[in-house]
DNA sequence: TGATTGAATAACGTATACGATATTCAAAAT
DNA sequence: ATTTTGAATATCGTATACGTTATTCAATCA
């Protein structure tokens, strides 16, 4: 690479050529639905979303492809997209999934050499003195966003980018699910305890307790959630078009 | 229903209702890629599917979209789709996974109730059995069809159907590089006495038993196949067209 | 009064057209 | 001979246009 070229433009450049206007209105409307700004059982308009975008119709249709692949919306042919709406049995279909790969996950970094190991470790500890901070100040959003961090953590030191990105569409899931139960967050004390002996047995290198402690961590939690769920307020099947701001 | 409306027409009415170009190329597509036709590095031209499907390239852009996420195929701007090659790390990577979900779908099924769970093991008994025929015939291809059906078989009697999804895309990626590493099915005895254990274990409900042995069975599968991927015959990147016939 | 029907409307599915970029290959310069 | 350069070509990204279908709602009929 020629010297004199900033890495600013190269960024820029690279940026240029491997963005489209489909990614960007992905991104955008991934951003709206696991910000709540659309609900589950919202109906997405290509028209609308075209307009207030300022882009044709094209690439909003690949972005809610792309979207309906990943399981968050799904589409009736001349009828619309629509945000899907998580069933109870499916919630708890993906609790287990996701304790079934945070183990996993929990048991690789434990076994990760010193070093790294370590480096986990001190952002695991890091991401529970946020937790801890959140707790104090009742800020449940920050202590969720947190807790997702805390574990998204763990997922990446398992070096395995396949984890990774199955790990993530299973959280889009239950974020989306989250959602639409209202579900408070509980348990909050009970939980920091959790990610400090998870912290522990990672530092420790101890693969297996991290492994048993992260399965039942995630059990609990779904454990303390599940009553939120099956009382669920049926959703009124999506008939009218929306405004989508 | 009004009972003159034969099963036959309304199968025909509900295809009509959530098919769509789009989704049948993405099937031809999907087939011709699992089949080899088109092998990883291989362009995937637009106006050719286009051309030979006899649709617009609108259809064909949105197949390649979802293909896209799931990993099958890798797009640049400008320049043209193309079918992955999966590297070694990835496949490594891809079996951890497949082990850990292999292994909890059986512990899942083992825990069945017992009616369920003996006509799954008489499933998986006669699927062990057009193993053996297989393998007698010294036919590979549908050895290794036939295999892949018995673990679908487990993972579908966990009755978890985000688990079933995630499968499959792990398992459609490490065809794709069976594909590529031209890789034999080797080891047919052992391994269809590991499968006629696993299936006992299912059978007698023990979900510890069958949860270890079908970790162990994926992972020395792994082990046999290890030794051909490693030594991997460098693709040479794609430039030029090819056809895709 | 309630149910049914039909047209109007709005949305999606698909096709076509145009512009921008990557690739290729031949010609020219060193 | 090798490298560089430039035009030609093919492909993708995007916009626009049209047809089909689902939905809505008012008018009609029992």
């Amino acid at each position: 690479m020629l010297p004199w070229i900033t890495a600013d433009t190269s960024d820029r450049i690279k940026t240029m050529r491997d963005t489209s206007l489909a990614k960007l209105v992905r991104e955008d409307l991934l951003e709206h639905i696991l910000n709540g700004d659309i609900k589950p059982g919202d109906r997405i308009s290509e028209p609308d979303v075209a307009s207030r975008l300022q882009v044709s119709r094209v690439p909003v249709r690949e972005a809610l492809r792309e979207l309906e692949s990943s399981g968050l919306v799904v589409s009736r042919k001349h009828a619309g997209v629509f945000v899907r709406a998580i069933e109870a049995k499916e919630v708890q279909d993906l609790y287990e999934i996701r304790s079934l790969l945070d183990s996993f996950a929990g048991a690789k970094a434990a076994n990760l050499a010193p070093n790294p190991r370590q480096e986990l470790a001190q952002a695991l500890g890091a991401s529970i003195a946020l937790m801890m901070a959140a707790q104090e100040a009742a800020n449940l959003a920050a202590y969720y966003s947190e807790n997702l961090h805390f574990h998204w953590l763990i997922v990446q030191g398992a070096q395995n980018e396949q984890l990774s990105r199955t790990y993530q569409e299973v959280v889009q899931k239950l974020h989306l699910a989250r959602l639409q139960s209202l579900s408070h967050v509980t348990g909050m004390k009970t939980s920091i305890a959790e990610h400090k002996n998870i912290t522990l047995a990672i530092a420790k290198g101890d693969s297996e307790r991290a492994k048993d402690l992260l399965a039942t961590h995630v059990a609990s939690a779904f454990a303390r959630l599940k009553p939120s769920i099956t009382a669920e307020h049926s959703m009124p099947t999506p008939t009218h078009p929306k405004e989508t701001p």
